[in-house]
DNA sequence: TCATATTTGACATTATACTTGTCGTTTTGA
DNA sequence: TCAAAACGACAAGTATAATGTCAAATATGA
């Protein structure tokens, strides 16, 4: 077959992608977070307070189900309303000291976890590797567009 | 961050398996066949005929699910029970020659569609890739299996 | 060979991760 | 200013499974 390697590496995304969230969940036993309760966290972590609709854009889920995602964070006490001068009706969401210690810690150990995966792997070779699954992505969303 | 291709390598997984999905999706239009129904038809034309046990292990889904999948295949005319010698109770699933000339006409399709992908990257970035989250895949299996 | 354990198909229930639709209110922008 | 869009809240629906159970068939091992 002519594009066996491509063919097997796009069929590889689900079992990588189960393998990768059980490593979430597993991470997350013996913590109070779900993991979508961590994707929120990760993201307020990485860009600062955002509105439920800016959340939804960025994980690419409607914002709906977003909305019950962070409302469980609120819940919980990981993260927090504030105020939004832009926006009256649609407060911010930001980490509390607590959400954020928490996902801190969360993302330190599996930053620890990549680390011992990464050990007996070539740097060039993980970079190559990014660079060929996102072109290929890329283009997979194209294609799937057009057939739209 | 010291991982962070990694990190984002694996993080890929979800938006490369879902844009692979709406490409397998958009090319199932217009026919009869659904993504669960390719699916095993795909194994049946690589491995020839299976109980449904056997096609539940080499899809890693539990044979309850696997035996649905199955049966709308029946149903659909793509596939037909026969005689296993080694089960009286449990039938070998064969592809029909009306599954059989649909799946090959859709992997076919689906081939072409990985021509115009692979056609600007480089056979050795994409051998490399495939390398690396085979690599990457098991180990995150390992540590998930650890955690539990 | 015989008893026990496992496998299998069939069916039912539950779970998870979302999408879609709608409402009333608020906000925005032409 | 006023129509369109955004927003939170809530309800319902859908897809893709896992899980549980039963009875019949099969495999295993003493």
């Amino acid at each position: 077959m002519k594009n066996a390697d491509l063919y097997r590496l796009v069929w590889m995304s689900r079992p990588l992608m189960q393998a990768t969230e059980a490593c979430v969940e597993a991470g997350l036993r013996e913590t109070e977070l779900t993991v979508r309760m961590r994707a929120v966290l990760e993201i307020l972590r990485e860009h600062g307070d955002l509105t439920v609709p800016d959340l939804a854009q960025r994980l690419e889920i409607k914002r709906q189900y977003v909305q019950v995602m962070v409302n469980e964070t609120l819940t919980s006490g990981f993260t927090e309303q504030r105020a939004n001068p832009r926006h009256k009706r649609s407060p911010l969401v930001a980490l509390t000291a607590r959400g954020r210690d928490v996902i801190e810690e969360i993302i330190s150990r599996e930053m620890a976890l990549l680390d011992r995966i990464s050990a007996g792997l070539d740097p060039e070779e993980i970079a190559t590797a990014l660079k060929v699954v996102l072109a290929v992505t890329d283009k997979m969303k194209q294609a799937a567009g057009d057939g739209k």
